[in-house]
DNA sequence: ACTTTATAGTGATTTTTTTCACATTAATAA
DNA sequence: TTATTAATGTGAAAAAAATCACTATAAAGT
């Protein structure tokens, strides 16, 4: 099966598109419906489709609900999926409010920072001492962490994580974590998005 | 100049970390230490740099200063971008308050909601209503903005983006937003960030 | 001053990704 | 039933990106 990182997220990009064409009732769609919904090519489409093994009816296009099923499986939807955030800042607090990761299979089990205020064993998400971290994970086998401490702690926390078993983190400190192990990482750095963004319309100003 | 996406986000890491290297009292480095810190090989920060006419020293690497200099006009950041929030749930109210814009020469200039409560044009950063956002674009001629809002309100903030001039837009908003103008559009789906970090911890699983 | 060495810079090569274009086929129409 | 049409699926071609491998050269050593 294909690894081309920007076909990952084209598929991820085809299912949310799909949910929200099966919420407006289609029942088929075509590829050129994806790739005008996603802003790619109809050809795009059909080949990522194929690199998954992905099929549909020719001239009848595809089924809504089985390409859901279909990119559910690929996207391990079946099961529940564990996730701790280390850092309750205003990053942390976000994804700990944020709505629409149960529809994703995605629970987070709990969270953890250094300061004693935030504690509390009792919310729907209990937030614990970061001391606790390495025995949570292991004990709960939790496979995904996200990281939301400051830059000087970032490494620290990937270390823990790493040491305890975690095998997939979302960073959102500004530091590319120093990774040699097999452990999955990807970044979110806020400042460099908006840079990116900035340097494509300085670039659109110029031609 | 080169058009290529990876690029931009890798030359945004390199300073990143020359920054970092920076702070440590680093003047030189060599492509080597760049590839090191940010996971990419010598050769290939060599050639990113040759696309931007980015030049160093034989056998004596690259003066730090210089290079983040460069890059710096790169991303514009002799310049002060203005830019404004817009929706001010969790994600909006941790942009709001994020720490480290400043350094990057992004101020944001307003932020606006629909929920009265939250108006305070006193502020640090005001907060207006969002009848005012078309006019207060216009009138600071903000070029940047950022969606903040439910899935079902963002086309619609797009579209009074758009035509009031703004010309990048980061979308927080679960959704591919449809531009067919050559506005800007970078997305950052908190959902499938974590939908494609699963991906990779299965994928690493099965292998 | 000369030699050695380590690193930048880059054209050539390879690999990866995207696009093209067409054969195939299922639905629709005649 | 047969013809037509519109979509899929994919091998081939093109384009883009990454890697290789070598030349040039500046610094360090003798």
């Amino acid at each position: 099966m294909s690894t081309n990182k920007n076909c990952i997220v084209r598929i991820s990009r085809y299912k949310n598109a799909l949910n929200r064409l099966k919420a407006l009732g289609f029942v088929k769609v075509f590829s050129s419906n994806l790739a005008d919904a996603t802003g790619t090519s109809s050809a795009q489409v059909r080949k990522d489709f194929s690199l998954f093994g992905i099929t549909g009816n020719k001239r009848g296009g595809y089924n809504v609900d089985d390409l859901i099923e279909q990119m559910n499986q690929i996207f391990g939807k079946h099961l529940v999926h564990k996730v701790i955030i280390v850092g309750l800042g205003n990053i942390g607090k976000a994804l700990l409010r944020y709505k629409g990761f149960e529809k994703e299979s995605i629970k987070i089990a709990a969270a953890f920072d250094i300061d004693s205020s935030k504690f509390n064993d009792n919310s729907i998400v209990p937030v614990y001492p970061l001391e606790k971290l390495s025995e949570f994970i292991k004990e709960n086998e939790i496979k995904l962490g996200v990281i939301a401490v400051p830059d000087v702690a970032a490494q620290q926390v990937f270390e823990i994580m790493k040491k305890s078993g975690i095998k997939g983190v979302l960073n959102f400190a500004p530091i590319s974590l120093n990774n040699d192990s097999g452990v999955v990482v990807n970044n979110i750095n806020l400042e460099m998005e908006l840079e990116n963004l900035i340097y494509y319309v300085i670039a659109a100003e110029k031609s």
